[in-house]
DNA sequence: CACAGGTCTCTTTTT
DNA sequence: GAGACCTGTG
């Protein structure tokens, strides 16, 4: 890290009113720039309280938030740092009952949305074949995305019988939503700037309180969130944007490159500052970075350049098949750990799509490397999780009919589809919300022995309100939850390996529910799910923990690693099919992007590999060595690679499983959570179990720092030292 | 009503 | 390879 502020980094730090266009390329200090120059508007007297910070991310935030309170110290808390979904929520909560909402709305997932808009298809009898579900969602949020409302929506679809069905069903999915007070994530976006344009008196409050503002990975801002941007600069004009057009990732989410490219239009008296000093590559990973994106056209002239020695060179190895490349990427990472004396938090594994993840997953675990995978399943979408935070929203908010109807019948309580279905019916008919017509069950037409079950089911919920109206607090009753409803109970009854996987998921929704109840003063329901609904997996990111991670390039912007493998580089994976085929050129530049951002973040080296053969979507492929790989200048690389891995592959102790390796079978698919052993429940002399390598017996357990290291004599693999708190070994009773 | 087993489709990236 | 959907059986 620099030390003191270079020239162009201090003109943009220095620069107080007026637009202000930073272009900074990646690794250029742009935290910093954002962060001191926080710290210099306060200097200057202008008071925390007028100034907000947006990000994309909660872990991004998190970081301004935390240099900011160590550069500034008192007055810090007043500044606001928040992602552009927080910041909206927070104002909705004030505001929305201006537009005709309640303050407690609820927040909508993916799969909520989901589940909605499959309801809605039915309703309006639309055929799902001719309207996939993922098809009209995609066309939702991306109305909504350019501020489209329903009613516009249908105007311009007069004449497309298409575009007209895809209206009502927008027009129906919006009319549940606002039913439920419920609103989905670009709602969040598109009701704000709703709001601040058909109420200008709370515009101009929020104009006021935000005096100077700052928009980070401006590049990747869409439409409504442009909107939503000069809404609130518009009387002021003190706005600073940072991003860089060459790292711009997310056009398929409505991200608008033209927003940056187009800032010196809308803002025709702006500054423009270009950050070209990168601080954390060597000098042939950033050349490699810089001829790479070279090939693209229509970008903002600029060359990245480092003071930094030009260091290794990048190594490019070519597998036979992904089995391989995952192996001898495992193998690379526990030997340059070993030989470099590294951690394993310096090691990134990152890929294109995350269904490459899992064959990775099984070698990194055969290897008994710890790692961690981001992205992909979030927590808070696995099924037990959402089941039980279902739970917790329909107490909290008894018209979000999608939660009431999930669990109702979860676990079994006998009421099935056609039972739902009459009182969906019934409740439409009332105009009332699902959980009020279960309450009035007994007059629901044809109900018969049902009404009795529902009645259950009700009075279970009457009892839980009851139960928090009198003073629990969250833990309190999500353990009545779990109590009440038999859920845990049935979990242990079952005891797979999936069923305790599901406890253990549990447990951990738990532990972040108390988590939450220590940390917050004044702790509410309602609070906790808003806040569950806006986390992202990779804000879970901490580098304490000593892991190798794993996540998909568009997940690793804004983070940086010092050794960097990047997957899977062949044609058709990276770029993906889809940009190869596309029409539109810009298509195969954003995956070129996509590559300029794997490569930049690295620090100290670089590796790229490739398989020959490739399973994908249940067939084999051999694909060409990916283009981004030969955009590299040839004395950038070693190429050494593939005979040498061979080699070696057969001299060290660890390759005694390597045949067995190559035959095994896929792991189940399934993210594993590794907890730290507290105390293991096995001693040397026990017979246990292991998921790969099946039975052995202990021979040593050495407590090393936190983690035990334990010694097992395998029955079919042989002797294998292993951390206790990631092996998970299971005591068997002989 | 619950569940098991079959067939079908569609494949990218996620705040 | 996974998820959605359908169908038959208990």
């Amino acid at each position: 890290m620099q030390a003191v502020l270079n020239p162009p980094q201090e003109e943009a730090v220095e620069h107080i009113d007026g637009p202000l266009l930073i272009l900074a390329g990646a690794g250029s200090g742009k935290t910093r720039v954002i962060t001191c120059r926080v710290a210099r508007l306060i200097e200057k007297g202008i008071p925390p309280y007028h100034i907000l910070a947006i990000t994309f991310t909660n872990k991004a935030a998190g970081e301004v938030r935390e240099r900011v309170d160590d550069l500034i110290g008192y007055g810090s808390e007043s500044v606001w740092v928040s992602t552009f979904h927080s910041l909206c929520v927070r104002i909705l909560r004030q505001h929305i009952e201006r537009i005709g909402y309640g303050t407690n709305f609820t927040i909508y997932d993916t799969e909520d949305q989901k589940r909605m808009v499959k309801e809605v298809i039915r309703f309006l009898n639309m055929d799902p074949k001719l309207y996939p579900e993922r098809r009209l969602m995609a066309e939702i949020s991306k109305a909504k995305e350019q501020f489209i409302s329903p009613h516009e929506y249908d105007l311009q679809a007069q004449g497309d019988y298409r575009k007209m069905q895809t209206a009502k069903a927008y027009t129906e999915y919006q009319r549940r939503l606002h039913n439920n007070n419920a609103l989905d994530f670009d709602d969040l976006l598109y009701k704000t700037v709703q709001l601040f344009q058909d109420c200008p008196d709370v515009l101009e409050q929020y104009q006021e309180r935000f005096r100077y503002i700052m928009v980070d990975e401006y590049q990747d801002t869409n439409e409504i969130q442009f909107l939503l941007v000069r809404q609130l600069a518009r009387k002021y004009r003190n706005l600073c944007v940072v991003g860089d057009d060459d790292q711009s990732i997310y056009k398929f989410r409505g991200a608008n490159i033209k927003n940056i490219l187009n800032f010196e239009q809308e803002y025709p008296e702006a500054k423009v500052i270009k950050l070209e000093q990168n601080y954390r590559s060597t000098g042939n990973i950033l050349a490699a970075a810089n001829e790479v994106i070279r090939h693209n056209q229509g970008r903002k002239e600029k060359t990245l350049w480092t003071a930094q020695e030009a260091g290794d060179l990048i190594q490019y190895k070519q597998y036979e098949n992904e089995y391989q490349e995952a192996e001898q990427t495992a193998y690379q990472i526990r030997e340059l750990q070993i030989r470099k004396n590294r951690n394993y938090r310096d090691f990134a594994i990152l890929y294109r799509t995350n269904a490459q993840s899992r064959v990775l997953e099984e070698k990194l675990l055969m290897n008994n490397i710890p790692y961690k995978i981001y992205g992909g399943q979030n927590f808070y979408a696995r099924l037990e999780v959402k089941d039980l935070l279902a739970y917790l929203k329909t107490i909290a908010n008894g018209y979000d009919d999608v939660a009431v109807k999930r669990i109702l019948n979860v676990p079994k309580r006998g009421i099935g589809a056609t039972t739902t279905a009459k009182i969906d019916t019934y409740a439409m008919a009332q105009e009332i919300s699902f959980l009020d017509a279960l309450y009035q069950a007994e007059n629901v037409p044809g109900i018969g022995k049902a009404a009795a079950k529902i009645q259950k089911f009700t009075d279970l919920i009457s009892d839980l309100r009851e139960i928090l109206a009198s003073g629990a607090s969250i833990s309190e009753l999500f353990d009545e939850i779990l109590e009440r409803t038999g859920y845990k109970e049935a979990l242990v009854t079952e005891h797979t390996e999936e069923s305790m996987n599901r406890i253990e998921n549990i447990e951990e929704l738990r532990n972040k529910i108390v988590q939450y109840e220590e940390e917050t003063e004044y702790p509410s329901l309602d609070e906790l799910l808003e806040e569950i609904a806006l986390i992202a997996d990779i804000d879970s990111l901490n580098s304490s923990d000593d892991r190798v991670a794993l996540m998909t390039i568009h997940s690793a912007k804004g983070l940086e690693f010092p050794y960097v493998f990047l997957c899977g580089m062949e044609e058709r994976l990276f770029p993906s099919n889809m940009a190869i085929c596309s029409e539109d050129a810009d298509a195969l530049e954003e995956e070129r992007r996509l590559c300029y951002v794997g490569i930049t973040r690295a620090r100290e080296r670089l590796f790229l590999s490739s398989a020959r053969q490739r399973m994908m979507n249940g067939s084999s492929n051999y694909n060409m060595i990916s283009r981004f790989v030969q955009e590299i200048p040839q004395e950038l690389l070693d190429m050494g690679g593939y005979k040498k891995a061979v080699e070696r592959e057969a001299a060290p102790k660890t390759s005694s499983h390597i045949s067995e390796i190559f035959t095994a079978k896929p792991a189940y698919g399934k993210a594993f959570t590794v907890t730290r052993a507290e105390r293991l429940e096995y001693q040397v002399g026990d017979r246990v179990k292991h998921m790969k390598f099946g039975n052995g017996i202990v021979e040593d357990i050495k407590s090393g720092g936190k983690d035990y290291e334990v010694t097992v004599d395998f029955e079919n693999y042989g002797i294998k030292r292993m951390f206790a708190s990631f092996a998970k070994l299971k005591k068997l009773e002989n």
